[in-house]
DNA sequence: AACTCCCGTACTGCGATGTT
DNA sequence: AACATCGCAGTACGGGAGTT
């Protein structure tokens, strides 16, 4: 019989992908590819292997892996992924590390000593007496705990030296592994409070986590423990198996409700277990990947944020970089860890032009990278192509031809406490700095600019000057609204308003722009008056 | 509560630029 | 030419936030 491929239906896949998920047929980890279904991955050859016996009775599968195998599985509707190279890199430690828990519960003061031996404090435990002692025994949830009770950095350094210690998969990533309060690190009370079993109880709950055999009722059994909290154990239960069990935790919920729509309240395991099935049927990206974009969603992408890039024309040609389109990247030197791919940044030439050239959004996190080719050519003596923290960047409006310079901005408040013209590279700006300089580039309503134009220019801005005056020295508040500024286009008008009564007003009659004041007193020979109820005149129009 | 890290502010010194 | 001022892909340091 001939090789007949065409045969298999998406029902046949989904049958081999249970047979695997059941234990009913072996397979080996794939090396490149893996479907990924709910979450979860799956050797493309071996699932059509399966599936291909469904759907013709042999058990065969002659296509080479890669695209020859994929294309079926497309076909058919299915998610094809490239296996992450260094990411996630710690699930295999994490999963060699459980192994090496179990088999060392009994062995709890050895587990409290590697974890003293890669550095990590605070063992002190207290006796009936209120007498501090050390810590004799410890659960595997709060191993976990002690390991991320750390920043960042150290974090993943301290399960690096563990790993190397136990001889475990070395991790090159700890991309999202929930962090532990470092203030309750513990799954368990003092001695002193410890009456119940409570480690002994959190080895039990670990192992059926292990087996996937958790319950309602060991659940809550599990939750009477003091310091153990739901959201905690969710963390514990994703430490030993990210694939299977997912962290509901600050980062994650409000990333479902918001990006999945899924809320994440829950009482029971069971409701748990709906969560996480919701969750699978929403998206195809397994947990771990989930739970690291949750984080970055909280942390850093939920808002953008927006940034200051500042240059100087006297080491940098940045003017000639931006119209030759060379500019690709800019150094960070401060708030690395702040600055992120999505972020806005005002690029902002120093000197005696001080002003924003451009506007741009940066499209790469913070890493050490050297400069393009094409960059050094605008450095204004020689510079060596050194490796420094720098982020890609692309120019959105190159304002280079109309800089925006300080001069015109600097009386505005929002820009008060800017920070362009300090000394550095990198400083944190405000939406509304961003906005102003945006809407100067391209303003959403163009009537005001037009008006302005048709204008006498003089005229203008000696109108301009006089009411920034007004406006200072009565310290007067844009959100006052007493005041309205108004743009009466049709009439060639810009007006300043307060109550009802036009204050300040500039306007073009034929060819003539002619400008109006309210005052007190008479001021020129054509003038309309303001009468008061008693009919007295209270002010001209002048 | 002590420690660390990093940002923001205040400041120095000096070359570049402007003025007499 | 001599003097004055400006401004710095500067540095120093205090203090707030985060960590332990």
């Amino acid at each position: 019989m001939s090789f007949q491929p065409e045969k298999i239906t998406r029902e046949d896949v989904l049958k081999a992908i249970n047979d695997i998920e059941n234990g009913l047929i072996g397979y080996r980890r794939s090396t490149k590819f893996d479907i990924l279904y709910r979450g979860r991955t799956y050797p493309p050859k071996d699932v059509m292997r399966q599936a291909y016996k469904y759907a013709t009775g042999v058990y065969e599968w002659i296509p080479h892996g890669g695209e020859a195998t994929n294309k079926y599985l497309i076909a058919l509707g299915y998610e094809i992924i490239p296996k992450e190279v260094n990411k996630f890199t710690w699930i295999e430690t994490h999963i060699e590390l459980v192994d090496y828990l179990l088999e060392n519960e009994n062995n709890q003061v050895h587990l409290i000593d590697l974890l003293k031996g890669i550095g990590i404090t605070g063992f002190e435990d207290l006796d009936t007496n209120d007498v501090s002692i050390a810590l004799s025994e410890i659960d595997p949830f709060t191993f976990f705990c002690y390991l991320y009770k750390h920043g960042p950095e150290k974090r993943l350094d301290l399960l690096k030296t563990l790993a190397k210690k136990l001889n475990l998969h070395i991790p090159e990533d700890d991309l999202g592994i929930p962090s532990a309060n470092a203030q309750k690190v513990w799954m368990f009370p003092f001695k002193k409070n410890r009456r119940n079993n409570e480690i002994q109880r959190l080895w039990d709950f670990f192992k059926k986590a292990v087996n996937l055999e958790i319950n309602n009722e060991i659940f809550s059994d599990i939750l009477t423990i003091t310091n153990v909290g739901k959201i905690k154990i969710t963390e514990g239960l994703f430490n030993l198996n990210p694939v299977e069990y997912f962290p509901l935790n600050g980062p994650t919920k409000p990333y479902l409700k918001e990006v999945l729509g899924i809320d994440s309240e829950f009482t029971s395991f069971i409701e748990y277990q709906n969560i996480l099935e919701r969750i699978r049927d929403k998206t195809n990206k397994p947990f771990y990947q989930l739970s690291y974009e949750a984080w970055q969603w909280n942390d850093n992408n939920k808002k953008v944020n927006y940034w200051i890039f500042q240059g100087s024309p006297k080491i940098y040609d940045a003017v000639t970089a931006i119209n030759n389109k060379a500019v690709s990247t800019w150094t960070v030197s401060a708030q690395k860890d702040k600055i992120k791919e999505g972020d806005k940044f005002i690029l902002w030439l120093t000197g005696a032009n001080a002003g924003c050239y451009a506007l741009g959004t940066i499209t790469s996190e913070v890493a050490m990278m050297k400069e393009e080719d094409v960059e050094m050519d605008y450095y204004l003596s020689p510079t060596p192509q050194i490796e420094n923290n720098r982020v890609r960047v692309t120019i959105d409006y190159n304002l280079t031809q109309s800089p925006v310079l300080w001069e015109m901005v600097k009386e505005e408040d929002v820009f008060s406490d800017f920070k362009g013209s300090n000394q550095g590279t990198n400083f944190t700006a405000t939406k509304e700095q961003y906005d102003t300089f945006l809407d100067i580039v391209n303003p959403k309503n163009n009537d005001y600019e037009e008006v302005k134009k048709i204008l006498d220019e003089e005229k203008v801005t000696a109108f301009l000057s006089i009411l920034r005056n007004f406006v200072n020295s009565n310290n007067i508040k844009s959100n006052d609204d007493r005041i309205s500024f108004n743009v009466r286009k049709k009439q060639n008008r810009l007006v300043f308003i307060i109550g009802n009564k036009y204050v300040f007003a500039i306007e073009k009659r034929n060819t003539k722009t002619m400008f109006s004041i309210i005052s007190k007193n008479l001021t020129s020979e054509k003038h309309s008056t303001y009468i008061n109820q008693k009919g007295d005149i209270e002010a001209y129009w002048n």
